[in-house]
DNA sequence: AATAAAATATGATAAAAATCATATTCAAGA
DNA sequence: TCTTGAATATGATTTTTATCATATTTTATT
């Protein structure tokens, strides 16, 4: 469902949601230990996320990655979309063009009410509110 | 969640479910085609769940493949634990080892509710319970 | 027994995903 | 403006997954 490189990369944006800011910018190698996904692997993950403008980096001395106001306001599932690819999450469990309501293959029925429901979560839970859920003490790390 | 193997493996039990039976076994260039998957590839897939005891098969001339009674008694994830391995499914969507219902990482609250009902679905549901639906009109294929 | 038709076993190749390495660009501070 | 510290861009390598090919074994049929 997820590849793993969403799975690194929704990792390091909580990470860096929870631990960073403009004024405290993180460096890839204090990214890359605490959520225990190699230095080079997530450093190239976060260029798509920084382009899609859901997370912001600065260059140079003093530079490293954080997340704004606006890069919060993103949903989960527009993460795992830049990363993978907006298709990965849509096709259906058993990946069936011609399935569908009117004409569902034998699993879909029984499967893709849930399924939906995780599509929803992620589509409209936003990377403030996980925040807020590690900070009210509900969630937790370490990732 | 499922690899393309899985998925295959899926296809071509149920297809052989619905058309094969110790009377009329089928080769596997006549499953191949219906399903959509290259005869090398499901070929080799067999091999494991005839193994299992989830697929039966007979050697030489007439020979191919079918399901009996007690092949179509097994469940659809127990074909994904063998094309998969265990692990594959139950690890959390995260792949967090850590995370569980005391310390759930931040998206496991809302997520594995329905992310259970799917398991317990692909658990509780035999090869037999697809067939049905199929010949009630309340499923299709093709797959 | 010999033949032919099928699955089975094994391994080779190709494609995709994950991982690693390095050169380049940009910005801060001296 | 020079140096240094960081991201960024690009590409190479490795590993995994998917796919293809072929030789072997078994069994029904003649």
């Amino acid at each position: 469902m997820l590849s793993n490189s969403s799975k690194y990369a929704i990792k390091a944006v909580l990470f860096l949601a929870l631990n960073a800011s403009e004024k405290k910018k993180v460096m890839v190698k204090d990214i890359s230990k605490p959520i225990n996904v190699p230095q080079a692997y997530i450093a190239k993950l976060l260029q798509p996320l920084v382009k899609e403008g859901i997370v912001s980096s600065a260059r140079g001395p003093r530079g490293g990655f954080y997340l704004d106001e606006n890069n919060m306001n993103h949903s989960i599932m527009s993460i795992v979309n830049v990363i993978d690819g907006e298709k990965r999450l849509k096709s259906c469990l058993m990946s069936l063009k011609k399935c569908n309501e009117e004409k569902p293959c034998p699993l879909h029925n029984e499967l893709s009410a849930s399924r939906a429901q995780i599509l929803n979560n992620l589509k409209s839970r936003m990377i403030k509110d996980l925040v807020k859920e590690v900070e009210a003490g509900n969630a937790f790390l370490p990732l």
